[in-house]
RNA sequence: GCGGGAAUAGCUCAGUGGUAGAGCAUCAGCUUCCCAAGCUGAGGGCCGCGGGUUCGAUCCCCGUUUCCCGCUCCA
């Protein structure tokens, strides 16, 4: 397979429009920046993405450390929800981080990161700093531009509680002349709607940034509805938003997307052993469906770049090509204690706590959260399966594993020939109630197989006259182009055993 | 949000101050017992959008939107 470059993310684009599988959202209007639309392909691969993880997760979930499986169940959550919990989560204050451009430097801070000695007399300029400046810096500065005044002659005081009339006195951290920053401007993360006819603060409302918060606030119904004990799990998939600064590289970071998030309750002191179980568990799941564990990289985050409810996190990178030869973030695992019930707790007044009837005792879970994204793992297969082959006629071929290609199969009579044609559409039918399957009449063959290689399909069923005698059909292999022959009554049984 | 680049058919791209082309894709027909995406033909674009200069703009200028690269950001 070619090396992987942020060349072939532009081939990738334009196979998946070509093919039908992403598409630039709103693309008739000249599209709208940070989001994308799924298309008939694109949207069987997601569903097959995400299907297998609620399989993994709720259906089958994965046998525990004791021998017998663990227990998880799903919730599916209204995306607005009362906006309280938004500030219970900590997204209403702690994602508003007023930002600040110098026009001179052409860099941006943010203003609580940022400190302005601003002089005692009210004379003259005052200087900003970044907060981790050098002390030997900053004095070197003061003595170059202040005039002959000292750090004992200004004042400290971080930027966004510097009022903005003052702002033209100030030199900015890189700037040479005062007057270069820009008055600080809120970048909040969270999309807001109001939820009723009239606009008004009394009925703003937020799209949630995260599907999680959804879980913690149903955790007290699941509970009581579902005989749940602890440790157990809440799954839940769906739609999130983020009002991305920057949205970049295709679907990776959009500003409308989907996540699949498991909530995992246990005990604290068995936190450690279920973050490794769920570690392990989960890279199972990325082998499983096609990416390989020499394409991820696990990342124990340091504890400086943590978040603030956590004390571990471990994020699974995958080697995207625009990452190339570094990785990009997959999939996070988060250790965030109890964080999350606390504070929901605390907000609403409502109790969320455990009784645990066994032990008779009475406590808060903590969580660990395998928090993944659907439509970055879509990124992902996608950019494993994009295979170069010159050899070949389509020149390139998507090299799913069978269980996450679009389409399993496609049926192909050789010839347009009446006698190849009701044999092909006879076992289209047969194989369409199990699978995702083609049918494809017109053309050469050759051309048939192309576009099955360029969509991704691993296997081709090809009719000829000896279906007729013996009815056995030529099995077509997507990777090897190899051929073998088996018999029509074997095919749906040949595709089942090499879609899981 | 800043800087740079780009925007012409579904995709990849040529092109010229006088209202447009190629390859591939798509469709139709032919051919073909298996990679021959071979042959013939057809459809498809007010050249991203809005202004300006000009007799006339896809081309020159300005703005805007989107995409790409680099910053910044990514709780």
């Amino acid at each position: 397979m070619e090396k992987m470059s942020a060349d072939t993310m532009k081939d990738i684009v334009a196979l998946c429009k070509r093919r039908g599988f992403i598409f630039p959202a709103s693309d008739i209007y000249g599209g709208i920046n940070g989001f994308w639309d799924y298309g008939p392909l694109g949207v069987e691969l997601k569903n097959n993405l995400r299907d297998r993880w609620w399989k993994d997760m709720v259906v089958t979930p994965p046998i525990g450390p004791d021998g017998a499986p663990i227990e998880i169940v799903g919730v599916d959550s209204s995306i607005i929800q009362n906006p309280r919990c938004w500030e219970a989560s900590g997204h209403v204050g702690g994602f508003n981080d007023p930002m600040v451009d110098c026009k001179e430097s052409k860099k941006r801070y943010r203003a609580d990161h940022v400190f302005v000695l601003i002089p005692k007399d009210g004379q003259g300029t005052s200087f900003a700093f970044d907060k981790d400046a050098e002390q030997s810096d900053i004095e070197s500065r003061l003595k170059k531009f202040a005039k002959g005044k000292s750090a004992s002659d200004f004042e400290k005081e971080m930027l966004d509680k510097v009022p903005a009339k003052m702002f033209a006195s100030i030199i900015g951290p890189d700037a040479k002349e005062p007057g270069t920053l820009t008055e600080p401007r809120q970048f909040n993360m969270m999309f807001h709607t109001y939820v009723g006819a009239a606009a008004g603060d009394e009925n703003k409302a937020y799209l949630r940034p995260e599907t999680c918060a959804g879980i913690f606030l149903n955790f007290k119904n699941v509970v009581d509805s579902s005989r749940t004990r602890v440790p157990f799990g809440i799954a839940q998939i769906g739609k999130a938003f983020r009002n991305e600064v920057t949205p970049r590289n295709f679907i990776f970071r959009s500003r409308e997307f989907e996540q699949m998030e498991l909530e995992w309750f246990c005990e604290e002191e068995e936190v450690p052993m279920w973050f490794d179980f769920w570690v392990e568990q989960r890279t199972k799941f990325w082998e499983a469906v096609g990416i390989p564990k020499a394409e991820l990289h696990f990342l124990d985050v340091a504890k400086e770049d943590l978040a603030h409810y956590s004390s571990r996190t471990i994020d699974v990178e995958y080697r995207f090509p625009f990452a190339a030869p570094g990785f990009d973030e997959l999939e996070g695992i988060a250790h965030r204690g109890s964080f999350d019930l606390t504070q929901h707790e605390q907000f609403s007044g409502t109790k969320l706590e455990y009784f645990d009837q066994a032990a008779n005792k009475r406590f808060t879970p903590h969580v660990i959260e395998p928090s993944t994204g659907l439509t970055r793992g879509v990124l992902a297969l996608i950019c494993q399966a994009y295979t170069v082959d010159e050899s070949r006629p389509s020149g390139v071929y998507l090299n799913f594993q069978p269980g996450m290609a679009p389409k399993k199969a496609a049926i192909l009579p050789l010839t347009a020939k009446e006698e190849h044609v009701p044999l092909a559409q006879k076992l289209y039918m047969d194989l369409r109630e199990d699978f995702a399957v083609d049918l494809d009449i017109k053309q050469n063959i050759g051309k048939r197989y192309a576009r099955q290689d360029e969509i991704g399909t691993p296997y081709c069923f090809t009719v000829d006259n000896d279906t007729i005698s013996d009815q056995t059909v030529t099995v077509r292999d997507r990777n090897t182009m190899a051929q073998n022959r088996i018999h029509m009554d074997k095919v749906k049984e040949f595709v089942k055993d090499r879609i899981r």
